[in-house]
DNA sequence: CGCTTTTGACCTGCGC
DNA sequence: GCGCAGGTCAAAAGCG
């Protein structure tokens, strides 16, 4: 672990000049935003849109995430996802994916071929399924940011399984998977090739847990200029070791009172959004990000900062913005966010 | 000792 | 069918 944080280290001070902006995959809240005119640009598979964000300031995104909010429905139901409506994921605002349930979910529904498939693992575990069972993909949501760390921490914490040479790319692509066992939120972290400041995070699936905690409730989310530097000292285990391990105690605090995870009546932080696409920067449109009163528990307070008529415009933001919440990226804090990248190639 | 990272091998999907 | 690139596994090694 050290001599990765060494690497990383290295990497970081070759780009020093890093804005730490962060990108927030956004995407697919996006549908209704961008169905019409939205190129899918990020690859053939249809990545929707980002979102700029801008003014990024000390406020988390995962702060104006807490708002409760009724996921997109092109996010309910790009998959058809058994787990969607399970018990033990109610209360969640829910999420497209299903495998990220697999372990408790699809447990109950698990079928005599799964199983089969189940006993082939053990003999080998890569085993190809069933030529008609295409592999079932999570909603996926790319991050791009701005900074000099490879793996933002975004609360959870996350097992390196894999790296990866990427063709056409000096940078290696790493793939996490959250420490949960029964999570199966996965990961790739990778640097862009054209731009080596930028970190594309790229996350598959949700998380059906709450963030993980540090003891006492220390914020495991400190400011990007400390984030992850100070915390890189821990290295494996206990408490979280190298991996994503911090949290923000307000986001625990509500978690654990209201909601499971990634909720809180947190009021979103008023924010700056644009939109265009990846390639087609003509398709670039600023807009104030500011919550929706009917998308926010707390109007009041709400209202007290945001003017009434910012409130309706930007519903679609909020929904994008509490779509990320409800994935489970409650961690991005004290980050901008570039661009959120919509990769649900399913959704469109 | 427990957990994470590293890394080579293997599997999968896709284009030709 | 073949080859390539992406994705995953799991043994070994590292770290606190």
């Amino acid at each position: 672990m050290k001599s990765m944080e060494t690497k990383q280290e290295e990497l970081r001070t070759e780009n020093s000049n890093f804005s730490d902006q962060m990108m927030i995959p956004a995407s697919f809240s996006m549908n209704n935003m961008f169905d019409d005119h939205m190129p899918c640009e990020i690859d053939q598979k249809g990545s929707l849109g980002f979102f700029d964000v801008q003014d990024f300031t000390s406020q988390s995104i995962f702060d104006f995430l807490h708002t409760p909010f009724p996921v997109p429905q092109s996010m309910q139901q790009p998959l058809p996802s058994p787990a969607a409506e399970s018990s033990e994921v109610v209360n969640t605002p829910v999420t497209p994916n299903s495998s990220s349930f697999s372990s408790s979910s699809n447990e109950a529904a698990k079928t005599a071929e799964e199983e089969e498939q189940d006993q082939d693992k053990t003999k080998k575990q890569l085993k190809p399924k069933k030529k008609n069972q295409k592999r079932q993909r999570e909603p996926r949501f790319a991050f791009m940011t701005k900074t000099e760390v490879d793996n933002l921490d975004d609360g959870y914490r996350w097992r390196k399984y894999g790296q990866k040479a990427v063709k056409n790319s000096p940078f290696p692509r790493s793939y996490y998977r959250c420490t949960n066992v029964s999570c199966g939120v996965k990961k790739r972290v990778e640097r862009s090739s054209e731009d080596s400041s930028t970190v594309v995070t790229t996350y598959e699936g949700t998380h059906i847990h709450p963030c993980p905690i540090t003891p006492r409730g220390s914020f495991g989310i400190m400011p990007e200029t400390t984030t992850f530097g100070g915390s890189r000292g821990g290295g494996g285990g206990g408490g979280g070791g190298g991996t994503s391990s911090y949290i923000i105690p307000q986001v625990q605090h509500y978690q654990q009172q209201q909601r499971p995870y990634f909720h809180s009546l947190m009021t979103p932080p008023l924010m700056k959004f644009s939109t265009n696409s990846i390639s087609n920067s003509s398709f670039h449109q600023e807009r104030t990000f500011r919550p929706s009163s009917s998308l926010v528990r707390d109007d009041g307070l709400l209202q007290d900062m945001v003017p009434p008529q910012m409130l309706k415009d930007s519903k679609e933001d909020v929904k994008s913005v509490n779509y990320l919440l409800s994935i489970g990226m409650c961690g991005l804090t004290n980050r901008v966010i570039i661009r959120v990248l919509d990769l649900n190639y399913d959704v469109k």
